[in-house]
DNA sequence: CAAGATTGAAATCTCAATCTTT
DNA sequence: AAAGATTGAGATTTCAATCTTG
């Protein structure tokens, strides 16, 4: 019925993708339920409180924040909203600028990564290192970053700094 | 404020993690939104439509469809909703086992991915393909394969057969 | 008009509960 | 009781439209 345009050998890039978006998938949904359990985090939540605690003054623009996370500026907005009612995050403004809202790392919010943290860090690195020896986890992170999305990742600055 | 416990030098597993994190959303969007616009499928629906199509007599059960793609039960149940209303698939019963449902490919639907794959898998392809050579993407699937979510991965069979 | 931020509406997915069949 | 499938409720996210400021 349909051509030939299909009978394309076995294709070693839809292969890599189709593993992506499942370990994606998995390990995002086994992290998700840990985080909520335990901290009441989702992957995301989390993400944004690491990043804030990692900023100059533990403070950043929405739209940079956006921006690293990959979500949309309502999507970073909405994220935000549960933040602040939780009571990790406020608003900021800017003096130069009064267009620009800043969000903004409470002492809770400080204590939460902390917390969180303790156990989230410590499973990753066991999840990545029991099956990967150290240079295989270079090869993958530096492979990873060629792909799209991979702008303005720090590769440095992986750690929570204390207060 | 917090312990010394978060001091932990830069864990490469945790920037594979945020760069898969990352590559995973932009990638994703970036489908989402082309397979949508062309075709008026998800990355998702695109990914049930190819399994579909390579499955024995183009139908699967709903419980094996939604272990491939990662989604529960109830997800896989939404999903196909949507492709039974498009007219792409049909359910299907079994004989020896009334519990079990079958997800069959209809003549619509083997048209849709035939047609949806000509401009996917080449954007697939030219993705991956201009970001890594054959060799970086054989290590790259290798490593992903390792990760969880990677059960059941079919290495070969990336193809859409013909009818 | 651009950029930053927000809101309403809609889509997708998960969890918990339920129903049917084994 | 366990397996397959579905449903209602809720969470997360996106798109389009809107508002404010530069």
């Amino acid at each position: 019925l349909s051509s030939q345009v299909l009978s394309t050998q076995p294709s070693t890039a839809l292969d890599v993708w189709v593993r992506l978006l499942r370990s994606h998938a998995a390990i995002t949904r086994a992290f998700n339920r840990d985080l909520i359990a335990q901290h009441g985090l989702t992957v995301n939540d989390y993400e944004v409180l690491l990043l804030l605690s990692r900023a100059e003054d533990c403070r950043m623009r929405r739209v940079d924040l956006a921006e690293q996370v990959l979500l949309t500026a309502s999507g970073i907005t909405r994220l935000l909203d549960g933040l602040q009612r939780a009571g990790f995050v406020e608003k900021g403004t800017c003096a130069s600028d009064a267009r620009v809202t800043y969000a903004v790392l409470t002492e809770a919010g400080h204590k939460k990564v902390a917390e969180a943290s303790e156990s989230h860090l410590e499973a990753v690195r066991t999840l990545f290192e029991e099956r990967c020896t150290s240079e295989e986890l270079d090869t993958l992170a530096e492979l990873l970053g060629r792909l799209p999305g991979a702008g303005g990742a720090d590769p440095e600055a992986c750690t929570v700094p204390q207060r």
